[in-house]
DNA sequence: GTCTTCAAAATTGTATCCAATTTTCGAATA
DNA sequence: TATTCGAAAATTGGATACAATTTTGAAGAC
């Protein structure tokens, strides 16, 4: 065990182990994989991957300062859970930034913007007609990624909106497995299109308040059922 | 609020390194002891305050999550310097969230809380008069500290607005410098007080951003200055 | 059976070491 | 003189060593 040490030293692709600790351990958490239960020490992490305590703990902490995981009482880190306060706070500051950021966007977008947005609409309604409702999801993700891209010159404003984004994905997806909450989010929108196309920035920010605050409805529909067990 | 219930052996006297070198620097770098020009490397930082490479690293990667530095092209960090565009997004992202929640605030404010903050609006009156500019900023920042306070219990949102107000805080006091300024910051905040009275979450929410708009004019009038040079 | 006490085990914090990589800078060359 | 080359210096990333602290757990006291 002392000579192996060596070898992934030379790291020829030279993503810095730290990186990927960081993302190995984030995908665990996001995918439900890693346990909120379960208890993370340095040393265990770092010997579960083959790699020092060092990078491990620059992943950790930094785990930690996005809010996926939380230090313990005593040592070590948990995953932590989303209580059912903490998933509705998460959407509720998402509808405050993302309505102020269609409040702006309204201000700029462009035709060819609103075309663009109305293919998506589209395609996730073909999606939805036949029942596919990952292929929906995708369509739907597309229509909110571009909506971002267009604040995307409000550097601070746009990272903080994609840092609460992926911290609601693992919600989300659960939402719109049923076609239910999926045809909600598509008449949401739709709404959204129309008050951009009005251009009229006070309706675009509580359409988009509201639309968010449904899909938070949605998502705490779906957490019920985690919470009961 | 947080789980104070710690046991009492837990030793607090100890304070880590690595906070000790972030504080450190953050208290350099908001007080403008540390230039933004200037290279920062590991060893050096190190050497400078007498400890090892690695709770500076540590340091390094938390001050560069909060943006209060940036990884240099080359190697090393720079301390960021906030240019207009920058200070005017985060004094932007301010009223977003002060704005939400002085809505929420205004929900459930008590005659008591009333009571107070009208308390410090008199206070600050009062030095204003007597042309003591530094008390007028601390009977405001009072006004602040309570409004915050009455969200704790939404404690992401509570959170992200005391972080963004620390990075604010270089350019806040040099606004009230001028008692112009302070007699407008004044106003601003009667007209809060005012709206929290009637307990109209519109009004409180348009007012509070309009409110962080003007602060905004008066901190880019004095960052005017700063630039030109 | 419950409560102390204390030493071993676990865990973290910091320093130091070594390898890899990037930058710098001066000498050789055209 | 300008350019390129390469070796030394600077810097970082990661591993390991070690000390300090906390937790655990078991033996002994009541």
């Amino acid at each position: 065990m002392k000579t192996v040490a060596t070898q992934s030293r030379v790291n020829k692709n030279s993503i810095p182990v730290r990186k990927k600790v960081y993302e190995h351990m984030k995908s665990d958490i996001l995918s439900g994989r890693l346990n909120p239960a379960e208890r993370l020490t340095e040393e265990h992490l770092a010997e579960m991957m083959g790699v020092s305590r060092t990078p491990v703990r620059e992943a950790l902490y930094k785990l930690e300062s996005e809010g996926l995981i939380k230090p313990l009482e005593t040592r070590g880190f948990i995953v932590s859970a989303d209580s059912k306060e903490e998933v509705e706070e998460l959407f509720e500051i998402r509808s405050i930034l993302e309505g102020y950021a269609l409040r702006i966007i309204s201000e700029k977008i462009t035709e060819e913007d609103l075309q663009r947005l109305n293919g998506f609409i589209e395609k996730a309604e073909e999606a939805l007609e036949k029942d596919r409702i990952n292929e929906v999801f995708k369509w739907n993700t597309r229509f909110h990624d571009t909506l971002h891209e267009l604040v995307s010159e409000k550097l601070q404003l746009y990272r903080m909106i994609v840092s609460m984004r992926k911290n609601v994905l693992r919600h989300r997806k659960d939402t719109l497995q049923s076609s239910d909450g999926a045809k909600r989010t598509l008449d949401g929108h739709r709404k959204i299109l129309l008050a951009l196309r009005l251009k009229d920035p006070e309706l675009c920010e509580r359409t988009m308040r509201d639309h968010i605050k449904q899909a938070k409805e949605d998502a705490l529909q779906t957490l019920i059922g985690v919470y009961k067990k």
